[in-house]
DNA sequence: CACTAGATTTTCT
DNA sequence: GAAAATCTAGTGG
């Protein structure tokens, strides 16, 4: 299946979030590991106060403002790293948060890298599938559309394919704001979306 | 199952 | 110096 280019990401953020459900997530180190995108957020930038780009650019934040398409990772709670896709045209500073995955490829390693026996909460949490995909802030900056080490790819959907809204997880201001998206029914969510 | 506390460090105020 | 887009282990029903 071919890979998502640049136009794709170059678009209004809800609906890059909304169309990431269901594509592919593949990172590539040694092994192919990868999975169906179940559960995403959208960050929209200096209208939204729970983004991290709401006051403009840091050191931290400032791939957040390159073109859209570019994949966007931190540290967080100086232990755990989060995977975003950019959104929009260059200086917006929009993103989507990656929070699940359903694992496809690689699933020993997965578990390896997570030491788990089981294939249950292996990448049901941002901070899991990174750790699952070995994604680190090494990967900070790269271009999905031409990267080779991680990049997205179209797939087919299942007939059954539904999205479901809900209110954002883990932040303090802009709770209200429906922006996060899951696959109605997913087994492999974070937590269920009520 | 539900809830709570603790880990750990970068980043920004 | 406080907060942070989280996770795990531990406790108690």
């Amino acid at each position: 299946m071919g890979r998502l280019e640049s136009d794709f990401y170059l678009r209004d953020t809800l609906l890059v979030a909304e169309e990431l459900l269901g594509k592919r997530l593949v990172c590539c180190h040694r092994t192919r590991c990868s999975g169906q995108i179940v559960e995403v957020e959208a960050y929209h930038g200096r209208c939204d106060p729970a983004a991290h780009s709401f006051r403009g650019a840091t050191t931290r934040n400032k791939v957040m403002f390159q073109e859209g398409g570019h994949c966007y990772v931190y540290l967080i709670y100086g232990m755990y790293h989060c995977v975003n896709v950019v959104t929009e045209t260059k200086d917006v500073g929009a993103a989507v948060l990656i929070r699940a995955i359903e694992p496809l490829e690689g699933i020993q390693t997965m578990q390896r890298r997570r030491e788990l026996k089981s294939a249950h909460s292996l990448a049901d949490g941002p901070g899991k599938l990174c750790q699952a995909l070995g994604i680190t802030k090494k990967l900070n900056g790269e271009f999905f559309p031409d990267s080779d080490r991680i990049w997205i790819e179209e797939m087919d959907r299942s007939p059954s394919f539904k999205v479901q809204t809900s209110p954002r997880i883990g932040i303090s201001k802009g709770t209200e704001l429906p922006w996060r998206f899951t696959i109605q029914g997913s087994p492999w969510l974070s937590r269920p979306s009520s």
